[in-house]
DNA sequence: CGACAATTTGACTCAAGTCAACTAGGGTGG
DNA sequence: CCACCCTAGTTGACTTGAGTCAAATTGTCG
């Protein structure tokens, strides 16, 4: 099956504010550019088509031309073992800035796609990156989200060598719940964009785990769980099981 | 116990060239600047004055307003989590550069300390940064940097993740090797910098697990182990055991 | 309305952890 | 130089949290 790509081009030259109006641009890159500088950022921004569900962004071994940003929707990015075995790296929520890892070496170490219908702006590396040697600000930021991944990704190397299944499902539903939050939105009260096994292959359970793990905390009345619906009920009790942090994040 | 900071004045003025003499400028930060430019990047590296083990570079908490380079010894990198238990996060080999997790937030969120006595160069930030964005290969050598950071990160989550204790150990011996072999030293007979129980900590497992692996790799004659001395017997079955990987590097 | 995929639940297994005892190095100070 | 001590490493016996296998249940979508 062929996936869609991205649009490559805006269609003809109908350009109209995006960033300005969007209602992410405090959490995504804008915040880093002066007003004045915007129309730059804008000019080299691609937003493409919607994705649906399963539809690919990059693959891995794509050549890395682009980062990515998350409009709406989610996107987890994974890569995959020698074996054949897929391994999700994380998951990628409006707001937030994805593909970063295949700049090193010119190509995606690791592919990501659509976990349900979402639209991804795309910006050019090749573009971004002399612009951001005009806008300090800009380099500075774009230095601290790969910083930030840095962070999140050892984050996630201690939660993988050190935790028991039941802190890292908390940890998952409070890293959730606290991005949720920041865009304003219920941190006790959402939907899981990603299925069971997804969420296992994340934290290295498998999806048996992750049900029965699902289970006790509801028979703890820690969570509600209906689906993929899910209700924090005791949020210092998920915290103290994830041992602090996410919270803030 | 009070830990020596490196120095942060280079003694007096009297400048000598170090960065176009160093057996390791060809893997290090030079190799991202033109001759003519060496002078400008020599100038802003203070070399500290050798660490003994166990002397921290920095600790978490600690402002970041630098990077490291290892130029000769091993130093490695750790979190401390909620609970009070060490996670090893790396270990940074000569002509590595570490440090930069802690951009983002503005202070350390690892320590870093010496395994043995290292010589460590430091590159203050607030000069490095400027000077990235004149020099624009240099701009991308730190971009490049981060993002092999990541990507070695996410190498790592997938052995945590997915990996058997065996497979562990093979991936370690390897990723040493390698980095050995890169600077042209033997990659098939070293001595491991760290003890059973960094490489435990850094691979999650614990101290006997390593133990009882290194005797099984020793009895199926892929090593021979005597204390910190390693020789790889069979570099295919371990890295068939590793699923490939890390030799490049 | 089926058919297939995702989720849950139970019974059983096993790789790695825990606990405990023992051995081997590696400094240090007398 | 040697005796001692303390830490690092090894080995064995036992336990256990999470994985595997299998079957039942629910959800989804053409």
């Amino acid at each position: 099956m062929e996936s869609p790509r991205l649009a490559t081009k805006d269609v003809g030259h109908s350009f109209q504010p995006q960033c300005e109006t969007c209602s992410l641009n405090n959490l995504c890159l804008p915040l880093a550019v002066a007003n004045e500088d915007l129309g730059l950022l804008e000019e080299i921004i691609d937003r493409g088509r919607p994705l649906h569900r399963g539809d690919h962004v990059f693959r891995a071994g794509d050549t890395f031309d682009a980062v990515y940003a998350v409009r709406s929707g989610t996107v987890k990015s994974y890569s995959v073992t020698s074996a054949g075995e897929e391994q999700i790296i994380g998951f990628h929520m409006p707001g937030e800035i994805f593909g970063l890892g295949g700049l090193s070496s010119g190509q995606h170490q690791s592919g990501a796609l659509a976990l349900e219908t979402s639209a991804i702006c795309r910006i050019p590396f090749d573009d971004i990156e002399p612009l951001s040697r005009r806008i300090p600000s800009l380099q500075r930021h774009l230095f601290n989200l790969m910083s930030r991944e840095i962070q999140d990704d050892q984050q996630l190397m201690l939660l993988l060598s050190k935790k028991s299944a039941e802190e890292r499902i908390a940890s998952l539903l409070l890293s959730l719940s606290s991005r949720l939050r920041r865009r304003g939105l219920s941190g006790s009260r959402f939907r899981l964009p990603m299925s069971r096994s997804d969420m296992g292959n994340y934290l290295g359970l498998v999806v048996e785990t992750v049900s029965r793990v699902l289970t006790r905390l509801q028979q703890s009345e820690t969570l509600r769980v209906q689906g993929r619906e899910v209700e924090i009920l005791a949020p210092d009790a998920l915290a103290a099981l994830a041992g602090t942090r996410w919270q803030d994040s």
